[in-house]
RNA sequence: UCCCCGAUAGCUCAAUGGUAGAGCGAGCGGCUGUUAACCGCUAGGUUCUAGGUUCGAGUCCUAGUCGGGGAGCCA
């Protein structure tokens, strides 16, 4: 179909021109005086067309009036300066053609208010409203952005397997892949299912991450990153988590902790300018309705440095800070979330990089530091933590000293057999290399200001809830 | 998984242990270059499920299911 995007159709220098646009109606206001004004909404801006129709339509009185909210059509039609106040142009429609009627008794999505919690249960319908189109364009200029950004860079996009075989990758509960009956599958000797006889001739699980993937690529083309979804069998049940997510995972060559972070600071001012820039539009609405601060914090994030603290001296701050907490800060301990919030909203008030964790609260595969002068010893991990949003940025260096890697794999009870692959890069030319973890949900909760991760993702998954 | 809160009309919510209501939406009518239009009328209910207390339960008790917030796990 000819069809103009009316986005293009709202240009003010296109009145004149007689266009066809299709979309779906948001509202139908009739008159009894013989016209009707259609709202039309077809998912290329958040704007909407007014259309004039008027009973001068062969089809007004049979179908036109009969017109409401959700129903399709074809419209086409000059564009004129508008005679009302919404909005600057319209189209005078010369010929509509209705595509889909709607059941106005059943249709879920009125032309009003409904809460997220509502639209939830109504996934395939919640995209024409105003609030989802808009997460869905905000979402797509954040992944191209995050294209754009690696591709300058000449970093290669690796496509690291959904399917793995590692089952301790250090993240978290997995999902098994498995083809064999359920309900009668084949055992062993012992008793237990013999996945042998399995599809793959082994256990399987979905990916809790593509990083260890990724490095044999790092370690011979240079700076690669990886971009695809993410399991996590988890029984998490927050706003900001969800079984199936998309992370995007850039892993430098010749590179320390430092110059992990300085990527990880790039990339997402270039995200969130991006963002700032493209989606103005839509950002409005997020500042207008969903959260006032977003705009601000979206620019001020922008012209800011990112604070940058070891966890050490994120400690001093928390122990010395005047301050009840639930859980008091102890260094050997996990920063708690309030803790973070208060370093990101109170303390900075900006995106602060904790580096340097203690060794024995993080995974195997990170960079061990030499111990500090009361012998605590720490690995070169960082945390990129954001306000609200709390942990929007996970990464490290990795660990490329073989002797080091082994030593830490026996303290963590990991079986060195089955990480022969990952060693092996230790031993044949090993580099310094790092990395990080971008959860992109938690990147697009960042800069809509959405407050549940389900709705920032088109069909979510968690525990209980994989309808759609 | 733990703690707290909730579930009543299509949606959002009211309703001292005593006949279940409103707004919005929908249908019909009126009015209008309208714009979350407006005005009037009408229809619409197994009060989440299963037990229990009581003369009587939407309301109180127990268990479960689902949802929300907080925490943990993390991105």
């Amino acid at each position: 179909m000819d069809r103009t995007p009316i986005k293009k159709a709202l240009d003010a220098d296109r009145i004149g021109q007689t266009v066809t646009v299709a979309g779906w109606v948001r509202t139908a206001r009739h008159s009894k005086g013989g016209f009707s004004f259609l709202s039309l909404n077809d998912g290329s801006c958040f704007a909407l067309l007014q259309i004039v129709a008027d009973r001068t339509l062969a089809n007004y009185e049979r179908e036109i009036l009969h017109l409401s909210a959700g129903c399709s059509i074809v419209a086409t039609g000059e564009l004129v300066a508008s005679e009302g106040k919404g909005q600057a142009v319209e189209m005078q429609a010369k010929e509509i053609r209705v595509l889909g009627e709607v059941d106005a008794e059943t249709y879920p999505v009125q032309a009003k208010r409904h809460t997220f919690e509502f639209l939830r249960t109504q996934a395939h319908l919640r995209t024409r409203t105003n609030t989802f189109g808009a997460v869905a364009r905000v979402r797509n200029r954040i992944c191209a952005a995050i294209h754009e950004f690696f591709q300058r860079r000449g970093f290669l996009y690796i496509h690291t397997p959904i399917i793995t075989s590692s089952d301790c990758e250090g993240a978290g509960e997995q999902f098994g892949v498995s083809t064999l009956d359920p309900a009668a599958p084949p055992r062993d000797e012992n008793g237990q299912v013999d996945f042998s006889q399995d599809f793959f001739g082994r256990r399987t699980y979905l990916t809790v991450s593509g990083q260890l993937a990724v490095e044999p690529y790092c370690c011979s083309l240079g700076d690669v990153y990886t971009f695809g979804p993410t399991f996590r069998a988890e029984n998490s049940n927050t706003p900001r988590h969800l079984a199936e997510f998309w992370m995007v995972e850039p892993e430098l060559a010749f590179a320390d902790l430092n110059d992990d972070a300085d990527l990880a600071e790039e990339f997402l001012k270039y995200v969130f300018s991006t963002v700032l820039n493209d989606g103005e539009e839509d950002l409005n609405f997020f500042n207008e309705h969903i959260d006032k601060t977003i705009l601000e914090t979206l620019r001020h994030i922008h012209e800011s440095e990112f604070v940058r603290l070891t966890y050490t001296e994120a400690m001093d701050v928390l122990e010395t800070a005047e301050r009840d907490w639930d859980y008091p800060p102890k260094w050997g301990a996990d920063l708690q979330t309030e803790h973070e919030r208060y370093l990101t909203e109170e303390t900075f008030q900006k995106p602060v990089i904790v580096t340097d964790y203690p060794a024995s609260i993080k995974p195997f595969y990170m960079y061990v530091n030499e111990p500090d002068e009361r012998g605590r010893r720490t690995v070169r991990a960082m945390d990129v933590l954001v306000p609200k949003i709390g942990e929007i940025i996970g990464g490290s260096q990795r660990e490329h000293r073989l002797e080091v890697l082994e030593s830490r794999m026996d303290e963590c009870g990991l079986n060195k057999d089955d990480y022969w692959w990952y060693l092996d890069l230790r031993r044949h030319g090993s580099i310094p290399h790092a990395g990080f973890g971008l959860g992109l949900e938690r990147c697009v909760q960042f800069c809509t200001g959405m407050a549940n991760i389900r709705d920032v993702i088109p069909y979510p998954r968690t525990p209980r809830n994989a309808e759609f």
